[in-house]
RNA sequence: GCGGGCGUGGUGGAAUCGGUAGACACAAGGGACUUAAAAUCCCUCGGCUUCGGCCUUGCGGGUUCGAUCCCCGCCGCCCGCACCA
């Protein structure tokens, strides 16, 4: 039995099929068990997994395995988020149906999945593209539309000129589709909209309750929704005022250096601006100059602050004074009021304009120190803390004090039958723009009816189903040029009317799974009861790319969901860990061309690593580091490492060395050590087997030295390994596990002995069972063999986690480095219970004590009981 | 520019309520077994050393009996956001 080799492929595929037929990991809503939820973010069925995802499953498995192994009722599911524009590519590409490319891909993909050997409840399983999933959102976008919290209006919106749709603002990034990579452009659009921004104030506050989230991700939640406080400032405006605009607002969180005022700036899009270009050509042509300019982050950077002078004017608050007001295409229409007044020496925007356009600079804050009657800005507004100055009624006060003291004087004054100021609250956040012109998404279930209008779909006539017969030899949306589907009669009137055509951004369908996995196949989208008896989910483990998008979406579907009475929850995800990527190598051919790592063999010599083609022999260069990625062909297909060394060895090199936040490299010599360890483990566990007594023989309780010494290991092993476990540190787990198995080894190998009393043997039957329950997590295929190698019936898959022996992890004497002037010099062996006394008179007693004090009195002794010992000579 | 994080051997990393720095692994070198290879096992492995020790956690200071850990100032790298008034 020693001697053979462990056979992954035959072993995995026995097990994984017993537990299946067991079904082991099928979970029951009405277990009395505390309850553990545990979830990665489901993949998208592009095909085939990567490697991220066997690190991603890994880790959720770890877990799922643990918290079951530790008596919880776990869930742990999976399914697809199945909707998306690679579908439609694929159509346009390979004349296939999107349907069928997506489920051929997820039979794929489940296959995939199966050989990792996860414990997960596959009863559960769905795809977002299944009716079943997708009428159920539909019904909550009615829910949500009876309750206010959808929206239709015309707005500007970032179009994807390569995918032909609509992005949300999250989805642009550097001014380019998150998907396609094109340069997004600006067009208006009537769009449904979510409106996540009634939730801001919540959605930021909440953020400090979720104490198990990283910081980074909570961090990059309060900037994107950005909040800000400040007032509304209402301002008189004279000469050639456009009919019924008398007055104009702005929005500022620096009400303080209202008396540094210069000039008013008004966004291009915003009324007044509209009403003046229509008598003034030459604000027409600024304005329309304003929207050639792109959004993206390189014409942001560049673009000069530029301003064209209305002839307009303001009056001043608090001054007898008039300011120009100017139309400038750095204002924004769609934060505050779209109207800003310039104060150029506390803001860098306004000193550019202001430079630019000859207009006075007046400090009115002074720094710490600064002198009054000299200090001037130049280049650089000073936007810091110190005194007012040059302001009337403000000068001396604080900063924070003269906001306060113009806001109370603002807000008690009246202009026009309004008060001059108001206190507001700003957020960045914008409410969720949903509407794509995409085929293959849900669609919104709406009809517009000519004498009607907007016409929600009654839930007596839901699903909205996708029609199959499509075609995908135009860009566009393939909905919308269907010859029969949009045509419908209106549910009210029974007038012809027309479908809405747009279906929802794909963000929508994962914003609500992990609900729907608690009871995927009740009618309503959740049955209440039980969502609530589940949900939080306990540990949720994805990428990092999630930070903003998905988990700010689910945070508000599941408020949404809470207000339509389908959840009564407000935070989808008690803890969240967000795993870092998988990487590797890169390699380039003398053309420039990318290798693939399975095309090359890497030599080692005298001057370092070299790597030849397999084919040619070229040699090829060894490039940096990075992301796995198709692009640069420097994946590594799991399915063929499972084939080859077994999805455990996959499994316990993705969780060993790296940090689980950190990026992992794949590397072959990685690999084949995991490999070779679990090998060693599988003999060292025959080893036991032969020489152990039966299982359930009780360890005496007093053993020779040996035994006791390997059992202390193991139990220290199985405190380590829990506590590593629960804090998601697999790296460290993994590396305390390969001490007790280094410990296990030597003890076989050189006092083996020592174990041939039955007594002696117990303990090593027991170092070796708690071994391999503590690996099962990680490596269940190996663990269970080994389980049963070792005598057990019962599946280990079922098997408790093992009791800890506490007494154990208490050493009679402990050995404390003795430092002289914080330097370690000895060590001092003494009882465990000694007290300070004690262990000072034998660290002093000791020769490099000694040595070292030449005979002087030491002139302190620190003593940390049970630590160290600190001699001051 | 703003915000956040991180700098430890050849490499990944371990050790933080301030208490033995370098666990564990990978790579490398040496040895045993073998006709040979694979597999396996054993040893060495931060630097310097006059073999007593000395130096070492990006750099420079500080606090402390004692600092990888706390404080101040630099340097470098990574991530996120960015005309948000």
């Amino acid at each position: 039995m020693a001697s053979e080799r462990y056979n992954a492929r035959v072993t995995e595929t026995r097990w994984q099929k017993a537990w299946d037929e067991a079904k082991v990991f099928a979970t029951a809503n009405d277990d009395p068990r505390p309850k553990y939820y545990v979830l990665e973010m489901f993949p998208y069925p592009s095909g085939r997994i990567h490697m991220g995802h066997v690190r991603n499953y890994a880790m959720g498995d770890v877990v799922a395995r643990y918290k079951r192994a530790r008596g919880f009722n776990v869930l742990h599911p999976m399914g697809w988020d199945a909707f998306g524009m690679p579908a439609e590519n694929a159509a346009m590409q390979n004349k296939v149906h999107p349907k069928s490319w997506t489920y051929s891909n997820i039979a794929t993909m489940r296959d995939q999945l199966k050989s990792m050997g996860l414990s997960l409840d596959w009863a559960r399983e769905f795809a977002t593209c299944d009716v079943a999933y997708y009428s159920r959102q539909q019904r909550l976008f009615l829910d949500f539309l009876d309750k206010g919290l959808v929206t239709r209006r015309k707005s500007k919106v970032n179009w994807d000129p390569v995918d032909m749709t609509v992005l949300a603002n999250e989805q642009v990034i550097d001014g380019k589709g998150w998907r396609s990579g094109a340069t997004v452009e600006q067009r208006e659009l009537v769009q449904w909209f979510f409106k996540i921004s009634d939730f801001s104030e919540d959605l930021l506050t909440a953020l400090d309750g979720l104490d198990r989230w990283p910081e980074k991700v909570r961090t990059m939640q309060r900037n994107w929704i950005g909040r800000s406080e400040g007032l509304r400032v209402r301002f008189q405006l004279d000469g050639a005022v456009p009919e019924g605009q008398d007055f104009v607002e702005v929005f500022t969180t620096r009400p303080d250096t209202l008396f540094g005022m210069s000039f008013l700036a008004l966004s291009a899009d915003h009324p007044l601006t509209t009403a003046l270009a229509a008598t003034s050509p030459e604000i027409a042509a600024f304005v329309e100059e304003c929207h050639r300019m792109g959004t993206s982050a390189a014409a942001v950077e560049t673009a000069e602050k530029r301003g064209y002078n209305t002839g307009l004017v303001v009056r001043h608050p608090f001054l007898d004074a008039v300011f120009p007001v100017y139309v400038a295409n750095f204002v924004l229409m769609d934060y505050g009021t779209g109207a800003i007044f310039g104060c150029p020496a506390h803001d860098q925007r306004d000193l550019d304009f202001a430079r630019r356009y000859h207009l006075t600079v007046t400090p009115v804050v002074l720094p710490e120190g600064a002198d009054p009657t000299t200090f001037a800005v130049a280049d650089e507004a000073y936007t810091g803390e110190g005194r007012i100055f040059n302001s009337a009624f403000l000068d001396g006060h604080s900063v924070a004090e003269a906001k306060e003291m113009v806001a109370h004087r603002l807000e008690t004054a009246t202009l026009g039958q309004a008060p001059q100021g108001t206190r507001q609250v700003n957020y960045r956040l914008r409410d969720w723009g949903i509407s794509r012109q995409r085929y293959w998404g849900c669609p919104i279930p709406v009809i517009h009816c000519d004498s009607c209008g907007v016409v929600p779909v009654p839930r007596k006539d839901l699903p909205v189903a996708l029609p199959e017969d499509v075609d995908f030899d135009r860009p566009g949306n393939p909905l919308d040029r269907h010859p029969t589907w949009k045509h419908v009669s209106c549910p009210v009137c029974a007038a012809p009317a027309r479908r809405e055509t747009d279906t929802m951004d794909t963000f929508v369908d994962s914003s609500w799974y992990f609900a729907r996995f608690t009871a995927p196949d009740a009618d309503d989208p959740t049955i209440p009861e039980v969502a609530d008896a589940w949900l939080p989910v306990d540990q949720y483990i994805g990428g990092i790319e999630h930070a903003i998008l998905h988990l700010l979406y689910s945070r508000f579907f599941t408020r949404a969901m809470k207000v339509a009475g389908h959840v009564g929850l407000d935070e989808p995800f008690r803890g969240l860990f967000t795993q870092g990527m998988v990487i590797h190598e890169t390699y380039r051919a003398a053309d420039g061309s990318w290798v693939s790592p399975a095309e090359i063999r890497i030599e080692a010599g005298e001057t370092g690593r070299r790597a030849y083609r397999l084919d040619t022999a070229e040699e090829v260069t060894i490039g940096a580091i990075e992301k796995m990625s198709k692009s640069k062909r420097n994946t590594v297909d799991p399915t063929e490492i499972i084939e080859s060394f077994g999805a455990d060895t996959a499994r316990w090199f993705m969780l060993s060395d790296s940090p689980p936040e950190r990026d992992v490299e794949w590397t072959d010599q990685g690999a084949q050590g995991s490999s070779r360890f679990l090998q060693r483990v599988w003999r060292l566990v025959g080893e036991t087997a032969e020489i152990a007594p039966p299982p359930g023989t009780p360890v005496p309780d007093v053993l020779a030295p040996a035994a006791l010494t390997l059992r202390k290991a193991a139990h220290r092993t199985l405190a380590a390994v829990g506590e590593a476990i629960e804090t998601l540190r697999f790296n460290v787990a993994l590396a305390k596990i390969y001490e007790l198995v280094n410990a296990l080894g030597s003890a076989i190998a050189n006092e083996r002995a020592a174990f041939a009393a039955p007594g002696e043997a117990a303990a090593l039957r027991e170092t070796a069972e708690i071994l391999v329950k503590l690996m099962a997590p990680m490596t269940p295929h190996l663990a269970e063999e080994c389980w049963h190698v070792l005598g057990n019936g019962e599946m280990l898959a079922m098997s408790p986690w093992p009791e800890l022996v506490p007494a154990l992890l208490v050493e009679d004497e402990v050995t404390m480095p003795v430092q002289i002037n914080g330097k370690k010099r000895a060590d001092v062996t003494v009882p465990r219970d000694a007290d300070a006394a004690t262990v000072e008179k034998a660290a002093l007693a000791l020769e490099a004590v000694q040595r070292a004090l030449e005979g002087k009195a030491p002139k302190k002794v620190i003593v940390v009981p049970q630590r160290i010992v600190n001699v001051v000579a």
